[in-house]
DNA sequence: CTGAAAGCGCTTACAG
DNA sequence: CTGAAAGCGCTTACAG
């Protein structure tokens, strides 16, 4: 029994269903949708010949007409910067969208996948003219430096949206679901200390869009009742912080051992080998006289050893973005809703016990 | 310069642009999608105050509506059985989404994911009583045991979608991009023949829903004019192909060995392992006395061996999937489509050279 | 050259 | 209990 194909058939509509059960379209869509709009009720005879004809039919409401009336589509929308499913297979979102499409499916939820496209300079959300994401009931935004126009868009549009990762966007309260750096880092101060490094460092390469690390060293600094000379920020930072790892590694190299330090937590890790070779030249064996805390989440190793980093709960972070987005869709007029999910460590080798204690002389 | 939120206010529609410009709706129309109606003649000055009042207003179509007036949407539905961002890096769909995303993203086209929930027992597409992929303008789908049902809705709907991989459906006629395992199949026979193979079976350990790669055999078999006795093919198809690999491991190391072939095509490699296990037990040395070539492309290693298979062309098969999706949807009427490509070798080290060619006796 | 109007397939106050 | 009608934001024959 072949089936026929039959291509631009017109589709059986609300209407069609109305026909054939003899009743008007209010009714068919109030079964259909079970709800009893102002003072409806419908008769059980009537609600089986509609249920009835819409099984004879094969009946479907048209998702596209539900939501021109306001209605959702339980769908959520993503926009990515680069590829979603790039060759090599441990991208930076992937964890993100595995998180993201577990709560989605648990919401009963599909999702929308725009990708910037790479052919532009500049990839954008509204690379098409109009908002890639409009045909979603909301939106999930990884937070990047380069987003702050569609941010800005998406809000005064109205456009329900979770930025996923924190970042501050002048002038605009966005929802997002991020990573607790503060806490995380502070964690990795003391766990240092406990371990007995007395003379811990804050390298800071550049700066940071978000206060979290240095914010979480400072207040570890607080609790721990360090010093400045005990818990230095030195400041590593220069114009482009992509640009020559050599030179930049060296330099980081002799401030850090300059400094004194027997741990340093690194915000970004760019030149880590040359940073390593540079410090080994200087005579320092790493990481026996200098521990490394990488706060990044990058499964960096650096001369076959694993650096020690933070984690960052990239899954949960996609998960919680979901339900975010999803209070915001069922409530628009919530403000923005925030959280902060913590961070782990990622047990490395580079994270060695302080020096002995020497006693104090005299 | 705080950008207020204000939630659920409207968006500017083509009627405002259309009062702004002291116009109809028509012409907005016309100007934005640059289309002339019928007789329609948009001047140069009118156009420019629509042009002016759209941008002056932030005037963006609402992709909703159009889709409505029978507009495509640049979306590209894809279900999948399974999550599409699985835990393991390197999923069964990972290699086919890295094909379809690149396709989609060339034709400025995004990705609409539907995943079959795990929570039903059976996963549809229908799973919410409609069409997960309406709001697209197509769908792709993947071949697989349980569609069949899909398949046939998708098609009584005549809604646009390719399969890929390749699969009969009972009385369907559907478009897919598929692998063609026929001639990758006879090329490796070829192969294995030039390397000095005299003696090649093929493994039939279950039905295949697809005939490519035991035609490609007995294609082979007659261009090389092997004998029944030279190019066996052997039967070792159980109830359930996929219980007890020991049992059948064992069984299809004895009907292989017995077959006096120095060379198998393996239909499946499920009990790769105990296959091994049990062929080495019965004194032969693999891959020396044996080799072995897996139909199949999982980059599997046995003993430490990287076997021979067939490289399934998955990026191109998404890629192509997408081409002829974009082809169906611009003309409904286009007749299936279907594509095979072509298959690869993935170089193991289980195919080595056959037999020292044994001076003819007499 | 331009506009009034119907239509896409729904939802939903409102009036019986 | 039920229906007629307006509306969502577009497109598009058709009539000026």
């Amino acid at each position: 029994m072949a089936v026929e194909q039959r291509p631009p058939r017109r589709r059986v509509s609300q209407a069609d269903v109305a026909k054939a059960a003899g009743v008007s379209p209010t009714i068919v869509s109030s079964v259909i949708n079970n709800k009893s709009y102002g003072s409806i009720r419908i008769g059980d005879l009537t609600r089986q010949r509609v249920l009835d004809a819409v099984r004879e039919l094969g009946y479907v409401p048209d998702p596209v007409a539900r939501r021109m009336t306001g209605h959702t589509n339980r769908l959520i929308g993503v926009f990515t910067y680069e590829s979603v499913f790039p060759m090599r297979a441990h991208s930076f979102y992937h964890e993100f969208l595995v998180g993201i499409e577990q709560a989605a499916e648990e919401a009963d939820h599909d999702l929308l996948l725009v990708t910037g496209s790479r052919r532009e300079r500049q990839p954008s959300l509204y690379a098409r003219g109009s908002n890639g994401l409009r045909l979603a009931d909301g939106g999930l935004l990884f937070g990047s430096a380069e987003n702050t126009d569609e941010v800005v868009r998406l809000t005064k549009e109205g456009f329900p949206f979770v930025v996923v990762g924190e970042r501050n966007y002048p002038g605009i309260e966005a929802s997002y679901a991020a990573a607790d750096y503060r806490r995380g880092t502070a964690a990795l101060v003391h766990r240092a200390h406990e371990l007995g490094h007395r003379r811990i460092a804050f390298a800071q390469s550049y700066d940071d869009p978000v206060p979290g690390r240095l914010a979480g060293f400072l207040q570890a600094k607080a609790d721990l009742a360090m010093s400045a000379d005990d818990a230095p920020v030195l400041d590593l930072r220069t114009a482009d912080p992509w640009a020559e790892p050599e030179v930049q590694g060296v330099r980081a190299a002799r401030a850090i051992v300059n400094s004194g330090a027997t741990c340093v937590l690194l915000q970004g890790g760019f030149w880590l080998d040359e940073f390593w070779a540079e410090a080994s030249r200087l005579g320092v064996s790493l990481p026996h006289d200098l521990s490394i805390i990488l706060l990044r989440s990058e499964e960096r190793s650096v001369d076959g050893w694993p650096v020690t980093e933070l984690d960052i709960p990239r899954n949960e972070m996609g998960r919680e973005a979901v339900r975010i987005l999803l209070q915001l869709i069922d409530d628009p007029t919530l403000g923005p809703l925030r959280r902060r999910l913590p961070c782990g460590v990622r047990e490395g080798a580079t994270l060695m016990s302080g020096p002995r204690q020497v006693p104090a002389s005299t």
